[in-house]
This record gives structure tokens, sequence and C-alpha cells, in this order.
DNA sequence: ATTCGGATACTCTGAGTCGAGTATCTCGGC
DNA sequence: GCCGAGATACTCGACTCAGAGTATCCGAAT
């Protein structure tokens, strides 16, 4: 059994275009794009085809036919098989029905933020709050220009989802920074006077440098952490 | 210059830790484990080595000797070059400092919902609230624990921001859930009852297919899209 | 008449990703 | 004193991904 692989929303997408009707991939990209779908869904052309590739190897979809315009580059028409039809209903259900936990790039610095000096990231995090509030209003103008072309609401959930998240992440990115600032949270006048008397931890002898870092405390709790 | 890629943030983890002190990498992943990074930022072993490999053919790591006990593997210890460390502070700043478009797989869900039925979708919104009903609760414990451990909060603000995404993810996916129900959203009367009537777009001639669609205002509306 | 941008339709390559696999050592329980 | 579970430390290979590159065609403006 060749093992399923249900990692790149990409080719569900492709078996859900594919479930309306046959299609060559280039036309498949620019029906995605018509749709918006590039907005939630990554799209680019190395990867759509050889997504189309890996499910024609799993059987979920089959070439059709192929066709030649003058002396263009062939095209491959393809077609969604039985398999794929019950593969995009089960995905989709996967999909909607279950939370996978995703690794955004900020959580991964937030984790790594002590590197820095409190006061720094506080002005960084400033710098992203307003880039966020920018999104957000991108978001909504796009969903105004749609709704005013006559785009049904039913459409857009996945942009008024992204915003919903955005926002939150915005409040969140705000209050941290207050919070960060006023040394609201416990732990930040130590990462402060870590930074302010030398910050950067020696490198040499492990067990030597262990008894240099200036505030102990905050090093054994981090490394003492049992989750 | 080999161009940068500040893709993967296991190279930043990489260049924090070495940052501290030279380790090999086996070492690293038990630091990042033992402080609770893996739950921020993807790890296993196999990315873990050719990162490694990557960082040091950058130039931002370096080897600087290899040791060996008895007939185990050897081991190579890194550290940080200065370029490398000129590229954590950077790096960080940068992920502090903008935000970065992801694409979580729960919107692709959305962008394609409308290939199964409406009621279908909303049982399986239910089911992934609870789920995140759930994941919310995991993370609060776990700050609870670490708390009680002695852990600072400000090394924790990682699962609070992973705890705050979920909980308005959560919230969005209940209402989202409800205003389907209620069909309070614009399109869903036509969703429901394009699969009630046959439900399966036919294949065979797009032109003619065009025209089988039940609800072809839907359809219409749906490539209609100018974003 | 010509040219030049943009659309059409893929192809190539190098790099990254991930899980499973390998082999050794350690330590506690019986 | 031996056995198995878990820790230590990495290796391998199949697959995926991104984005630049290639080649052709069309239409509108020069």
């Amino acid at each position: 059994m060749p093992r399923r692989q249900r990692s790149n929303p990409l080719a569900l997408a492709v078996l859900a275009v594919l479930s309306e009707r046959p299609m060559h991939p280039y036309e498949m990209a620019a029906t995605m794009r018509s749709r918006g779908h590039d907005e939630s869904i990554r799209l680019n052309y190395g990867s759509l085809y050889s997504t189309v590739d890996g499910l024609t190897r799993r059987g979920l979809i089959a070439p059709v036919e192929t066709e030649r315009d003058g002396r263009r580059p062939e095209r491959t028409v393809y077609a969604v098989t039985d398999d794929g039809r019950t593969e995009v209903t089960d995905w989709l259900a996967e999909l909607l029905g279950t939370s996978t936990k995703e690794y955004p790039q900020f959580e991964a610095g937030l984790a790594l933020m002590g590197v820095l000096p409190p006061d720094r990231v506080v002005a960084l995090l400033r710098e992203r709050a307003d880039a966020l509030d920018l999104e957000s209003l991108r978001l909504e103008s796009i969903v105004t220009a749609a709704t005013d072309n006559g785009v049904p609401p039913v459409f857009l959930v996945e942009i008024d989802y992204e915003r919903a998240l955005v926002d939150a992440d915005l409040a969140f990115t705000r209050r941290l920074a207050d919070d960060l600032e006023r040394a609201a949270i416990g732990g930040v006048d130590e990462w402060r006077s870590f930074h302010e008397s030398g910050g950067v931890v020696p490198v040499g002898d492990p067990n030597q440098e262990r008894s240099d870092v200036p505030s102990e405390a905050v090093v054994e709790a981090e490394e003492g952490v049992a989750r």
C-alpha cells in the first residue's frame, strides 16, 4: 500500500477542481487563481506538476488525453478516478473535522526571543502589530470588493477565517508588547538585567560558562521545564 | 553569495542554542526538547542533521571537534561563527518584527468545503470545535504545570500565543457552524439545493456540463471572483 | 510592419523534508 | 549475571518543493 500522504493541500485542490471536469495542469492553476484559492492554498508551478505526478502514481487521477496546439508544449488533460473521488471527501472531512498542529513562524520567534534584549523585542512587536493591522485591512477590502462583485459570502469564509486569526494575532501582539514594556510578566526583569550586564553567553568550557551566566535562576528555570 | 533562506525555523533554533555554547546535533535536540521548544518548532532528526549541514555550508556554524565514545557513532561538535551570530539577531528581528503569510490546512478546507453538502460541513465543524476545546485545555495545563515548576512566565509566551490563536479559531469555527446551520450566510441555500439535486458535477464536455449545473448562479459567482 | 509585454504551458535542478532504520550503551529489576 | 527498555547518536533514501528557466503564441501599440 503506497503510504497515503495528505500533507499537501494543493493535491486536495487538484482533486477538487478535477471533480468538476477534466483539465490540464495549467488550467487547474488558472481556475484556482480565478477563484482566489491561491490566497488560501500555496500554489506554484513546480509543486503543481509534481503534485499531479504524485496523484497519478497513487491512482487518484489519470491522464485522459494529450493534445498539442501548433508547436506549443503538449498539454495532458487529467480526470479524477473513483478512488480520487473517495479521497476528496475523506480528506476534506479530515481537514474540516479535526485540528492539526501547525508551527507558525512567529511562534518560533517568541520561543527564542530571549536572545534579543527586551526593549528591542518590544519595538519589533510594535512593528509587527502595525503590519498585522494593514493585513487585516487588506483582507477586509478583498471581502468588500468580492461582495460588491456579487460573490456570495459563503465563498469568502476562508478570508473571514484568516481575518479572525490575524485580528487575534494582532490583539495578542499588542498586549504582549505592553506587558513586556511594563514588565507585567514574570521574568522580564531578570531577562533585562541579563542583557544589560554583558548579554552574550561566552563560548568555552560548558562547566565554567554555566557559572558565568549572570542570571542563573533564569537559565535554570528554563532548563528545568518539565512538560 | 549563497542565497540566504530563512524558511526553516529549526535553523534559527540551532543558531540560538549554539549561541549559548558549542554542542553536537543530538544534544541540540535534547536541549530544545527540554525547553519545550519542540512544541513551537518542528523538530526531527532527519531535518536536524541536514539543517546543520546547510548552516555549515553557509558558514554560519562550524565543526570544532569530533569525539568518539567507545564504539558509538562519532559526535561532531559545532560552534556558531561571527556570521552566524549576526544572522541569529537579524533573523529573529525579522520573525518578531513582521508578519509572514502562512497557509493553515483548515483554510484550505474552508476554501474547498463546497464539495461537501452543508449539513455534513456543519457536523464536521462541530467535531473540530470540540477538538480545539481539548487543545486549548492541553495548552492551559502545560502553562500551569510549568508555572508550578517555577518556570517564569516569560518563557511561556509562545504557548500563550498558541492558545490565543486556538481560542480565536474555536470561536470562529463554532460561529461558522451556527451560521451555516441557520443559513445566515448568503449562498448557503443555493449550495444546499445544489447538493440535494444531484450534487456531483458530471464529467464530460465542459460546455455542456456548464448548463447541467443546477445552481448556475453559484458557479458563475464563484468563477467571477475578481480579487 | 514590428516589437514587446503578457499569457500559455510546461521542465529542470538543486535543495529540503521526514520517517524509518541502525547500532551501541546504560541501568534497573529479577 | 542477564535481559529488556529506553537513551544515545546518527544515516539513508524516497519523496516533495520552490522558483527560475524555456519556448511559443497573441494582441495592441508604435
